[in-house]
RNA sequence: GGGCCCAUAGCUCAGUGGUAGAGUGCCUCCUUUGCAAGGAGGAUGCCCAGGGUUCGAAUCCCUGUGGGUCCA
């Protein structure tokens, strides 16, 4: 079967008497000590049996396991590690959420770049795998928050000497698995029982052979061998669909699930019930719930088959159900009614401990990345827990888990809970009339409510088709809701990707030494010499490679320096700088010539700037973190020679009180004119010390990083600095702005631009004062009485022209008779609204009226008709305007028109009687 | 990062290029004093901002601002 069928001959099990099987049920093979043995253990094949029938000497929370099994690794020579934050993306930038333990040492470590924390070490690594979702609850073992307990060792082959971080072999497969059948042991399990099922893993471009571990029906370990790397030309085929070849580093990759292991020492019906005991029993008793002893009976027998039930892989949970229900000789329908309510409160459990994880760990609900699931994740919650009729407020469910998980910002965990419950109560209420509208617009056409619209309130206002059903039923409209409607929505956002730009790497580069930066030497000096390694002619000026340099290259939301490269007989200005690789590239509008010694000078007003905005950014960082609290990081930054942004997370609007709180916080930091420091610590020692709060600006590669310390705050970043905070000057928030759901953008200047900003916002201050004649203090005063007076001058303006309308309307000008009616025609160089205004004067004294203006420079007519008389305004107006070179219409009793030919605007109105008589009852 | 939707009276929203509306709330008066009472009258507005198209824009187009939502 396996090309991978002897990885998994080990001596260990050859030792030990163990024999290799192929199960009859599921196809794999297995080792087991137990002869008798036919079936691999897993569900299909095996139920349930540690149910009721724990496992283990003992029953552990999850508490004490965790630390039995980290406790058990420690004796055995592994070093105990801390466990990593759930968002990975604080540590490395290609996924969003931890799924593994192994994330945390990818990608670094797996590719033997930088050296493992610990070697061999073990960790509970606290996990959310969203992929997970739907099995929450109904399963009886998915959790989508979970724990992965795990040893890992990192091996490098001998022969490849001292190329990786770490070198030789720790140990490897046989170590592995004797230390799972000892940690078992350790546990009191009968390890006759023990399965260990061959299932080679593939993943991330990685792959080895790898065990499942089975004990009484539950998967509680998976033992990877990571050996192998995808390679077209690779010995081994894998079941991706992929060739494989051996790498030179080797890890050995575990994952015990901590509420597995639990739930087997327990025996509980589920996973659930022996995690979230007591949120589990507050729920219950909130919504009600009671079971009788024949009830709970059966709950207990329906858990031992559940291991059947995996949303993954059956295509219908209700048909499974009824299975379920058959084995048991009970209704189907009986067993969901006791079970669904049940599945919901296991899912709230779990969901507010993944949201207690999330937020704990600083992620701010947003409309991207992992806000955007947070939020996700925080409305299904709310939507269980207002089904089920739970009455506690979401932010104390979400807290207890917080509080269980000792998170110390518990407070802003609760805050940005019911900031976004808010945001959420508001979209449903917004949603539910806008569906109210719809469905009594299509009940009383008696149509049912299109696909079109339900995707329509889904997509772009966020309504569940199943709450417009709800509330559609209730209006008596009826919706048919298709299968397929989630990739109906998908197919609307189907679109072809942006086209990647493929970067343009010249040849030479790779062969030149790496520019020794001599920026990180000496912040302040903007002078130095150099020899031309090379020159690149582009279509724009010249790239110049030295061999060392002063010029800082555009980096780390840092812009380039400018300046000047000088030889004796002439100097080139150097207008931009970038990074390629360890090389540093010059840009400048003339060849200095290769091999020529050149002497550097930097633009010093310009760095300076740039500096200062620099280390101002690091500082109002922490200033918005004291104001706003520990859970602001920064999403962006860019730092410029007027001003600079920081865009952070923050689930609220900055305040204007905020933003004046943030100044001063800043520049107190100013003031007191803090030394600012840089330092190159390894990078697990700087992980470890500070967290990996050091990441702000992105994460650095490479095994030392390099350190920013202003005051208590510490960074990792690439950029220049000045010296101390007092060389800031100042620092003045221009703006905040939202840049997208969940981040906010503080717009800054830093030293002699913070003043400039400052003297521009007088100048339109004073210039307003100028405009009003008053004080700029008065201003806003006078601005705001201004505004009222306006608006009231509006008012009695137009009260006046209807005035004026009705004098002149009375005045009586020319009337002529058109067919009994009197009708007036007549100039009057007004606007519209006068026009109008006398319009309806003259057809309330039952005439007709036909005005015309030549008012803002072009011709306009108005034409009222009385109630019964036979003409039509709209074709009067028509052909008015079309002789004035124009258009026009209306209503048949009011309508008007105009066109650009003033000039003749007269001559028109002499015809207009004319018009009217030709119009008459036509 | 991308897509879509929205912005009009204090609030909730109608308004398909031709005189800015409804419900609710508000003010005044009347009728009643049984709980979201009834009747009459009145005031509501830079129709988010700026540009464009047009004789004419709340309405169509572009840009911006603010809000919402879905997806990766």
């Amino acid at each position: 079967m396996s090309e991978l069928e002897e990885e998994y001959r080990l001596e260990y099990f050859e030792e030990e008497g163990f024999y290799r099987k192929q199960c009859p049920v599921t196809g794999v093979h297995f080792w087991t000590r137990d002869p008798d043995r036919e079936t691999c253990g897993e569900p299909p094949a095996d139920d349930y049996t540690f149910i009721d029938n724990p496992g283990f000497d003992e029953e552990y929370t999850l508490e004490e396991m965790r630390e039995k099994f980290l406790s058990f690794f420690e004796e055995q020579g592994h070093e105990r590690i801390d466990p990593y934050p759930v968002a990975a993306n604080r540590w490395r930038d290609d996924v969003l959420l931890t799924q593994a333990s192994i994330y945390d040492f990818q990608p670094l470590v797996t590719s033997g770049e930088t050296p493992p924390p610990a070697n061999p070490l073990t960790i509970s690594q606290p996990c959310i795998r969203m992929q997970d979702i739907d099995n929450v609850g109904k399963t009886g073992r998915h959790t989508m928050a979970f724990e992965m307990m795990a040893h890992h060792a990192f091996n490098a082959r001998e022969e490849v000497g001292d190329e990786y971080a770490y070198s030789g072999e720790v140990y490897w497969k046989d170590d592995t698995v004797r230390l799972c059948d000892e940690f078992f042991e350790s546990l009191g399990a009968d390890i006759s029982e023990i399965t260990y099922i061959e299932d080679p893993w593939v993943g991330g471009g990685n792959a080895g052979p790898a065990f499942e571990v089975l004990y009484r029906g539950a998967e509680l370990a998976t033992l990877v061998f990571m050996s192998m790397k995808q390679d077209p030309d690779g010995e081994y085929h894998l079941k991706d669909g992929n060739n494989y070849s051996p790498m030179d580093t080797y890890i050995v990759d575990t994952g015990y699930g901590l509420e597995r292991w639990t739930w087997v020492s327990q025996g509980t019906p589920t996973v659930y019930e022996a995690v979230y005991p007591d949120m589990i029993d507050f729920l219950k008793e909130n919504a009600g719930i009671e079971h009788s002893d024949e009830e709970e009976a059966l709950i207990h027998r329906a858990a031992m088959l559940s291991g059947h039930l995996d949303i993954d892989e059956i295509d219908d949970l209700a048909t499974a159900r009824a299975d379920v229900a058959g084995e048991l000789d009970v209704d189907k329908d009986e067993l969901t009614a006791l079970l669904r309510p049940l599945e919901d409160i296991y899912a709230i459990a779990d969901h507010c401990r993944t949201l207690a994880y999330m937020f704990g760990d600083g992620i701010v609900p947003s409309n991207v990345g992992t806000g955007y699931l947070a939020r996700m994740v925080l409305r299904r919650t709310k939507r269980l827990v207002d089904n089920l009729g739970v009455d506690a407020p979401l932010d104390e469910l979400v807290d207890m888990q917080a509080e269980r998980l000792d998170y110390q910002n518990r407070d802003t965990i609760r805050d940005i809970v019911r900031s976004e419950e808010r945001k959420y109560r508001k979209t449903l209420e917004r949603g539910s009339r806008r569906v109210q509208q719809l469905a009594d617009d299509y009940a009383e056409r008696g149509d049912p409510i299109p696909v079109d619209e339900l995707i329509e309130l889904y997509d772009s206002h966020g309504i569940q088709p199943d709450m417009v059903q709800e509330i559609a039923e209730e209006r008596g409209a009826t919706v048919d809701i298709p299968d397929d409607f989630y990739s109906l929505v998908a197919d609307r956002h189907e679109q072809v990707d942006a086209e990647t730009v493929t970067a343009e790497q010249d040849d030479r580069l790779g062969d030149l030494p790496a520019t020794d930066k001599l920026y990180y030497d000496d912040q302040e000096r903007t002078e130095f010499e150099a020899v031309v390694l090379d020159v690149f002619e582009r279509e724009e000026g010249y790239d110049v490679v030295l061999d060392q340099t002063m010029f800082y290259p555009e980096g780390g939301g840092q812009p380039a320096d400018h300046g000047t490269l000088s030889t004796d007989d002439a100097t080139v200005e150097v207008s931009d700088v970038q990074m390629e690789g360890d090389v540093v590239l010059h840009r400048t509008d003339d060849d200095p010539g290769k091999g020529e010694f050149v002497r550097g000078q930097l633009d010093v007003e310009r760095r300076r700037r740039l500096m200062r905005h620099h280390t101002a950014t690091h500082v109002i960082g922490h200033a918005i973190r004291t104001v706003l609290g520990d859970h602001i990081r920064q999403a962006g930054a860019s730092k410029g020679v007027d001003r600079s942004r920081l865009d952070v997370s923050h689930y609220e609007r900055i305040t204007r009180e905020e933003v004046k709180q943030i100044e001063r916080v800043a520049n107190e930091i100013v003031m007191r004119n803090i030394p600012v420091k840089q330092e190159w610590p390894d990078r697990n020692d700087a992980e470890s010390k500070y967290g990996f709060d050091l990441y702000q600006g992105g994460i650095p590669p490479g095994e030392k990083i390099r350190l920013i310390h202003v005051g208590s705050d510490v960074q990792a970043c690439g950029g220049t600095h000045v010296k101390r905070t007092g060389d800031i000057g100042a620092i003045k928030v221009l703006n905040t702005e939202p840049v997208q759901d969940g981040v906010e953008r503080v717009v800054f200047a830093a030293g002699d631009a913070a003043i400039e900003a400052t003297q521009r916002t007088e100048d339109a201050l004073y210039e307003a004062g100028d405009v009003l004649d008053v004080n700029p203090e008065d201003v806003p005063e006078t601005a705001e009485r201004f505004f009222t007076e306006w608006k009231e001058r509006g008012k009695t303006i137009d009260r006046l022209k209807t005035e004026l309308a009705e004098v002149r309307a009375a005045a009586g000008a020319d009337e002529i008779d058109i067919d009994g009616t009197p009708a007036v025609i007549q100039r009057l160089d007004g606007d519209a609204d006068e026009l109008r205004a006398t319009a309806n004067a003259l057809v309330e004294e039952g005439k007709v009226a036909v005005l015309g203006s030549a008012a803002g420079g072009s011709a306009q007519f108005v034409v009222g008709v009385p109630d019964g008389v036979g003409i039509n305004a709209g074709q009067v107006v028509g052909q008015l305007a079309q002789k004035v070179g124009g258009g026009g219409g209306g209503p048949a009793d009011f309508a008007q028109g105009g066109g650009p030919n003033v000039d003749v605007l007269d001559d028109v109105l002499d015809e207009a009687s004319d018009v009217l008589e030709n119009v008459l009852n036509a």
